[in-house]
DNA sequence: GTAATTATTTATCATAAGATAAATAAACCG
DNA sequence: CGGTTTATTTATCTTATGATAAATAATTAC
């Protein structure tokens, strides 16, 4: 739980009365690589933190597999589409190396907000910090060639390429695994 | 202001005494058609509620004009990468219609959150289903071809087609002026 | 209302990236 | 360890979309 309060205290602080009960709401779970902690079509109901490992969310279009974002050790994990809706996901949370999270019941650490307004708070932040890292990455996809793409995750997440089979990779780009190893092959 | 609170409460309940404070910050303003309502390099430090009218986000890449987003009557417009991050924006704001919108000043607004939780909660949802929005557009973009695109956005939003200038159109899905006259020709 | 500006369309050519298939290479499993 | 599956690369061919230029249409300003 250590390293979920040293991630939160990142966005306000937090009084230990509000640590224990979050601490009281939360779990921690172990999934070997390559398992789905969250299937298709489940609702969103649990806030992951990733302690330890590597995870995607993906959905499937025309059965194709398709990488919405990678996560990466101390990082929340949630399918906001449905977390913030109720409505069932098109998505599934899988892990790609064996992995550590605390799960938090949704439903409880919103009912939390009420009592505890520096969880509240610090949500919103993590929110707002997740926001505008979806605004910079439309950015990126935008008017970016493949290339370009490519070129931009070696420098901004260069463990993506490291640690992420690169059939995930491609898709999370929006370029095909063949289109990815011919840019990889003109390096 | 009414129509603000209108907007708000769709979000979570607001007491007469949270309205009045959010009325003592906020300023009516008119700005005519095709005018800057913020300009690039300036930092994000006033909400806007849109009340009548049409606006854009938009930025420069390489001296072209690229469209971030559209907005209409009854909608929250900020720079969020600027307003959650304290720095310049990239961006602007460009009203396409003569606008009527209602201008809070952002750091009054974020002190109301210490004695009005509800106004916190407000603009954390208002926020959450920003961010939901803007996941689901990187689905649209990501494996769709220009037409798709093009025929998505006349199915969510025929508005945009109506109201908005092709040229911000093009930009705003992701190519070129010339690619999508030719898609419209097709049709 | 006419000229000037700006927006949109059309045409031509070039190219990045998709589709498909096959060859290698790497990872996994009994 | 050897065989099987899975991931990655390479090759070929096709196509959607970009770049550029020019024509037409619409809007704006005097």
């Amino acid at each position: 739980m250590q390293e979920l309060f040293t991630y939160f205290s990142k966005f306000a602080p937090l009084p230990m009365e509000g640590k224990n009960a979050i601490a009281a709401i939360s779990q921690q779970v172990s999934i070997p690589k390559n398992k789905n902690l969250q299937q298709i079509g489940q609702t969103c109901q649990t806030i992951y933190f990733l302690v330890q490992g590597l995870a995607r969310i993906y959905y499937l279009k025309n059965e194709i597999d398709i990488t919405e974002d990678f996560y990466f050790e101390n990082s929340i994990i949630v399918r906001a589409e449905s977390l913030f809706t109720g409505r069932p996901s098109r998505k599934a949370i899988q892990v790609l190396e064996n992995a550590e999270l605390i799960a938090i019941d949704s439903q409880k650490f919103f009912a939390l907000f009420n009592r505890y307004p520096e969880i509240e708070r610090i949500f919103r932040k993590i929110i707002e910090t997740a926001y505008v890292e979806t605004i910079n990455r439309i950015e990126g996809i935008q008017f970016n060639s493949a290339e370009e793409r490519y070129q931009a995750l070696i420098k901004t997440a260069p463990d993506t390429i490291k640690r992420v089979p690169l059939k995930y990779i491609a898709s999370f780009l929006g370029i095909t695994q063949v289109s990815l190893s011919r840019i990889r092959a003109n390096q």
